[in-house]
DNA sequence: GATTTACAAATTGTATGCAATATGTATTTT
DNA sequence: AAAATACATATTGCATACAATTTGTAAATC
């Protein structure tokens, strides 16, 4: 197996790639060039190029004299994330339910595979890459250049929230994966009968969940602790 | 006035953006390295990061050992365009009412000031930079960062398919883009008023108004000649 | 003792020489 | 003469040395 430059930097280009969506690289993480310079066998220069093309996909930011960070997740992401997807999304599916081609059909139905068998015995991990793969399928059916780029970053940050909700610890959020997973289910039938209108629907659904989900983690039913049995620093 | 290579870097970005929009570079013309390199004072290094970030926006495309090129305007570009664009655009200016600050209102009406001039006495390239500039704000306000990089992408083919029918060549034309001019105001007049579903209406009716110039220009009516008139290349 | 200033170390940015790849041209072969 | 091959040229990609900027630390000043 040939090892040329070309090659590390795509292996560096998927490795960072991939530690992003898994959160393996946090939000907001310093990333230093020395380091990767050394840990993939590349000088500065074609290590920047990645820097560069990974700022403009979205993964990282880039500021002027001091380096490259992970892209942040600030407090109004996960607001902007949901006024966002469910849209973009509902067109992508739309699109795609019109232009898929059979090769796409089935590489979708394979990615399904993967993401159920995740589900089964795979890591939090796992069942995050596999579920972001689906996804960027759907995405390369609408092909539609202009919506690509937001679609590709909601994606990016998808992943990054459901490095969260992919690890359930209630039975309410086992059962809202398992359902999910029925719904790429029926997101890949209607694509195949080429119907629109219910393959739009279907992502407006799959979002809702993905908001259910996630506001079972931001707001927990809290510890059922009464105020009145909790000592007070301040007497009565 | 100091001229670092910052500055000289900032120039070349800012000069490829305006020469891409306006079409002074063709989509689909190769980008010479050694030259530009020569051109703007700067190394082959920082010329080629600039041209990676210019990749990230969109504006050019880069292929493995061939240079880069200007993103291209297929065939299937416009079909996608006018697809994807009221929908993000009926998304961006719902934000933009919601969101806008007072000071994003006063440079929205100040970019408008500048689009009015350049109807009155400007060249096509300037009506169509101060319409790009008018938009790009429109963006800012909306503040989405999962809806800006597919706007931005609109926004660019906006702009370099705008260099045809801002140069008016019949009366119906000319009177599109006055129209246009119209739109804009109600449009920074319902995002004063924070009216939403308003400023989302005006975005679906900009769109149409641009469908229909466009029209104008890829379906023209003929040249009026009956067919009969014509000679023909095989006798009857 | 807190703030400012000067300096040192580390990090980022740029230039240039060299290597690798692609392209065009001339020569050879059939 | 047409096709194939070898070579020369041009262009792109990488590595390394050097310059510029930022950041941390210590001394100096108030």
């Amino acid at each position: 197996m040939p090892d040329t430059t070309k090659d590390r930097k795509a292996h560096l280009l998927d490795t960072l790639k991939r530690a992003i969506l898994t959160q393996d690289i946090r939000p907001g993480a310093d990333l230093d060039e020395a380091q990767l310079s050394e840990d993939f066998a590349l000088s500065r220069t074609p290590l920047r190029e990645v820097l560069r093309e990974l700022a403009g996909l979205g993964y990282v930011e880039l500021r002027a004299n001091r380096g490259a960070r992970v892209s942040e997740m600030s407090h109004t992401t996960l607001r902007d994330f949901f006024l966002a997807a469910p849209m973009i999304y509902g067109a992508i599916l739309r699109l795609a339910a019109l232009n898929a081609t059979p090769t796409q059909i089935a590489a979708l139905k394979a990615a399904q595979e993967d993401f159920r068998a995740a589900l089964r015995k795979g890591s939090t991990t796992n069942r995050t890459l596999a579920n972001n793969r689906f996804h960027e399928i759907t995405g390369e059916m609408a092909g539609n250049i202009y919506l690509l780029p937001s679609f590709h970053r909601l994606l990016i940050d998808h992943a990054r929230i459901s490095m969260t909700f992919y690890r359930p610890v209630t039975p309410a959020m086992a059962e809202s994966v398992s359902e999910a997973s029925q719904q790429h289910d029926a997101i890949i039938a209607a694509i195949e009968a080429r119907d629109e209108a219910t393959a739009a629907q279907l992502a407006e659904d799959h979002w809702n969940l993905s908001r259910n989900q996630i506001e079972m983690f931001v707001m927990p039913a809290g510890m059922g602790q009464p105020l009145g049995t909790l000592p007070r620093s301040t007497s009565a």
